[in-house]
Parts: C-alpha cells; structure tokens; sequence
DNA sequence: TTTCATGAAACTTCATATGTTGCGAGATGA
DNA sequence: TCATCTCGCAACATATGAAGTTTCATGAAA
C-alpha cells in the first residue's frame, strides 16, 4: 500500500519555518522538501484553516507560524491534517453479517482501538518547540548548522 | 491509501475451516468471502509455508488446519502473512541527511514502535480458539446458526 | 483417463498518495 | 495603471500496491 507521509512532511515544514524570521514561500519550502509548490500547499491547507499557520500573497508573501510553538502538539498537526487513516490494515467487511467475521473484527478492532489511544496520547504529548529543540540539539552534536540557502540544515 | 484485509481476510477463512470436518475448497471459501479462489490460495500461502494449514490435490482435497486452534495466535497469522505494514503513515525520507527531518522522524518513529510493540502483543495473546469461542457465543446469543450451504453464518 | 483440486505466473482493475499544469485572485511595488 | 509575486483551487497525470482474473501445469482420486 502507499504510505501517506503528509504528517512527516507537514512538521518537516512547519520545523523549517520556525526557524525562519520572514514568510516562507511555497516555492522555497518545495526546493527543500524537493516537492512541488502546490504539494506544499496542500499539505499546508488544514493547518491554515485551523488556524496554526498564516499565508499571505503577493511580494513579501508565504507561510508564517501564527501561534507558539509550545502550543502546537502533534497531535494538533494531525488532526488538521484530518486525521487521516493510521493503520495500513482494514476489516474485510466493516459491517458484516457473518459472525465469524463479527468475531474477528471484534478482536483486530479492539487492538488497533488501543493502538489508536496510544498513538494520540503520545502525539498530544509532543509539542513542535519540543521537535525543535531536539533539532537544535542534533544540530550542536553534529556540527552541522543551517544551509540559508535552501533553508535546510545542510 | 488502500488498505490491506489480508489478516482480516485470513482470519475469517481460518474460522470457517475450523468448522468444517472436511477439507475446505479454495472454491468454496472463496464463495463465501464474495472473491476469487485464487485470491485465497494467495492469502492461504504463507500459512501453509508456516505449517499452520495443509492443502491437498485431487478429490476430497482442500484446506484443512494443522494445528490446534489454541497453539495459533493471531501473531502467527500475521507474521505468516509476511508481517505486512501495519501503519497507514510513513516517514518522508527513512534516512534524512537533514537534521530537521531526522528530528521529526525520531519522534514519530518512537510513538509508531511503542504502537508496534501494543499491537503485536494483543495479537500474541488472542488464540485461534479464543475467536471461535466468541464465534459460537455470539451464534448463541444471536440464535442464528451455521448455514451448510456456505459454510457461512447466515 | 477424466475430473477435481492446488500452485504459480501474468495480467487487469481499482484506489489513492503524490506530482504537475494552468489560471484566477489578491497584494506589492514601480 | 501595470508588471510581478504569491497563494487558492481545480483538473489532470503518474506511481504504487492490494485485489481480482485468466491461464496453464501438476498431482490425486474416482
């Protein structure tokens, strides 16, 4: 199955405006993520509409963080995402007449209930100022330090 | 993303055998999960590698089960299916250069392994048995029984 | 030797994440 | 005013992989 990567690359994203002190454009975050511009704002839509992110056209224009980054969980992020689909494997039938696979269901659907429970706990408990902080962090143990260029920690 | 019923499917197949005296065609059971022969014989593959079933040729052959119903868990099932994904989300980029993404990649990939680890302990700790015990207790509660035609609950 | 069944390969179909193109709208600056 | 930059959105193209299908070979039973 294809893999949805949307969360990964929307903190990808959001990581790398946080460290910029002007409106990002799309067209510079696609060069970084090596995407297309309209990926980008595709991705960017939800967090707009739920308010975590600001966009603003014409020269000088982009994507800004229009809140704390303390105050932005990963949860948060995904659920603007719309809380997309997190497990790869599906029932058969959702609602099936057979009892066996009312059975079956039963077991696969209380595991992945808890799965779930556990995924957004931990997601909820991480914020994006925590996510930059261990970038930062890693950025003083490598070494390494920002690409201005690109915008992309080289 | 489309998502993958094998272990759903392989399950249901699995209680219906269990209830059979005989072999079980793939015909037949295809018949009765509304797809195509070859699609179990697929899906059958892996158990019948793991020696979980046993299929024979010619007349009166079929799928039969090799094993105790109490000595399969549904962790057996799934890592006889090849331990398919289980999440329907992906990293970006598996091995970033880029500080940023590996960041983020950190935390998602922490909060995916400890949801890894959840599921694959529920699935060590439901048996074959177990499941085709609350078959037959939803068949009591329900009053609907074994429809021999189908060799589906009706 | 005919029939029934699995085994395996090749192919088609379908869903969907991702990539691309094109154009309109709004904002900026000359 | 007008050119330019930017996002917003719709439409279309591409790629991947699960699921379904077709076909033929193999072996067992009647």
């Amino acid at each position: 199955m294809k893999r949805d990567s949307r969360l990964s690359g929307v903190l990808h994203v959001l990581l790398h405006m946080a460290e910029a002190d002007a409106p990002v454009t799309s067209e510079a975050m696609a060069k970084a993520m090596r995407t297309n511009p309209v990926v980008i704002r595709r991705i960017m839509a939800g967090l707009r509409d739920a308010g975590f992110v600001h966009s603003e056209k014409g020269h000088g224009g982009g994507w800004t963080i229009a809140r704390d980054l303390a105050d932005i969980t990963l949860r948060d992020v995904y659920a603007a995402l719309g809380s997309p689909e997190l497990f790869a494997m599906a029932n058969r039938t959702e609602t099936p007449g057979c009892l066996v696979e009312q059975a079956v269901n039963a077991a696969l659907n209380s595991a992945f209930q808890d799965a779930t429970a556990l995924l957004l706990n931990r997601f909820g408990a991480v914020t994006l100022a925590a996510l930059s902080a261990d970038f930062h962090a890693r950025m003083v143990t490598s070494g390494k330090f920002i690409d201005l260029e690109s915008g992309h920690a080289a």
